[in-house]
DNA sequence: TTTGGTTTGTGACTAGGTCACAGACCGCAG
DNA sequence: CTGCGGTCTGTGACCTAGTCACAAACCAAA
């Protein structure tokens, strides 16, 4: 990945002016962060518009008592939304982002931020578009925690975080953050999933063993 | 209420460079809305920025079992920002935004919206501002519906809805929704802080009795 | 193989959401 | 004034989820 190519890999960019696009790669830099590497957090405002070329970030929210709730994971290909928002408004941000994975991602200052936006109604309409999509789902983090049942949003996360291999690398204690419960009740319904024959469990491991049987409980009212 | 000086309203767009200003006020039209009316929801997209200028509107969710969440408010010298991401992104809102009051606000077609993020700073910084503002918003919903008791959370509310007069207006039901949480368990509340002394009830009414009672419990852990 | 940290299991208890229904209250038509 | 229907509130029984305290299992490094 050279610092030219990079455009390339967000699909909203590539119809960016060439004068845009010239200033865009000038001014940024690409930079490299370690898994669990604290990007931003409370007291700590994020001073780039970041877009990610490579890895996972994971945005979440820790409570006075200590407990924790995933709001959202940006992934290769996406931008941190909502930190810009704060970037731009100046207000102090409540959560706080994680490299999840080992991250690359071009780093755009506060000032090119600023121009882009002014300057493109392509830059603008891509900068929109990821907040929409943020907001709708935290619209969707909210109807969950307020009303759906737990064993459903845990069908749900296991389904999401398994997909494809059907392994998941997860103590009980972080399924229970990703969803914003506690540990106890994470092992309690995962002790029956098992019992039912729908996962078998190890120490900081979970296989789905009938995904289907979790995805219609997902899909419950 | 002119069309000419509605400006004045809003503090972050006095500093509106003159041309900028003259745009904004001859494209844009005064609106009035009756108290109830819908003004957006899901299937129903907003085509306008909104800016209010007298009045309140509501944003909530109603799941899919009927129970409903408020998630924010929209006052007087406010606008509509989250509306305005979904509006930009073209998203499907998720939510609905219901005119509580009687409201008058500015309507800001998208065309003209478009042309003043672009070519001033003042008003960038005034969306984007707004837009901070409800994310911390709603970063704090989550994290209250998810980690705080029912009961610290309802003596917030009614401090809130009772700001000065110290009486509200809301059936049980209607703070139920105000919370995300079932009408019995509001009534049984209730109970409990008039029982205390804190507050007295009567049909679709609430009286404040020691609001430094609840203000104590609302400041709870 | 011991030791210490991490992860998981479990029982007892509390808080809060669900269900079903009864009664109270209110405005209004007769 | 008196019923009448609709809305609002109260309540008990029950279920789900979160809390607390503690034990057991597991793993890795000494």
């Amino acid at each position: 990945m050279t610092a030219t190519d990079w455009i390339a890999a967000f699909p909203g960019l590539k119809q960016l002016e060439p004068a845009i696009t010239r200033r865009l790669v000038e001014t940024s830099t690409v930079v490299r962060l370690a898994a669990g590497t604290r990007i931003f957090g409370p007291g700590q405002a994020p001073e780039a518009y970041l877009l990610l070329l490579e890895g996972v970030v994971r945005v979440q929210q820790v409570s006075d008592t200590g407990r924790e709730i995933v709001l959202y994971r940006v992934s290769a290909g996406e931008s941190c939304a909502l930190t810009t928002a704060c970037l731009m408004g100046y207000e102090e941000y409540q959560a706080e982002g994680i490299a999840e994975t080992d991250v690359e991602a071009v780093a755009v200052p506060r000032g090119t931020f600023d121009d882009l936006i002014a300057s493109s109604a392509t830059f603008r309409k891509f900068v929109f578009t990821a907040f929409s999509v943020r907001i709708t789902n935290l619209f969707r983090v909210i109807d969950e925690v307020a009303f759906s049942r737990i064993d459903v949003r845990l069908a749900q996360k296991l389904l999401e975080l398994g997909s494809g291999k059907g392994h998941i690398d997860s103590t009980h204690q972080q399924l229970a953050a990703e969803l914003g419960t506690a540990r106890e009740v994470v092992s309690r319904q995962l002790n029956e999933f098992q019992r039912r024959g729908w996962i078998t469990t190890s120490r900081g491991a979970i296989d789905l063993a009938r995904p289907e049987a979790l995805r219609q409980l997902a899909a419950a009212p």
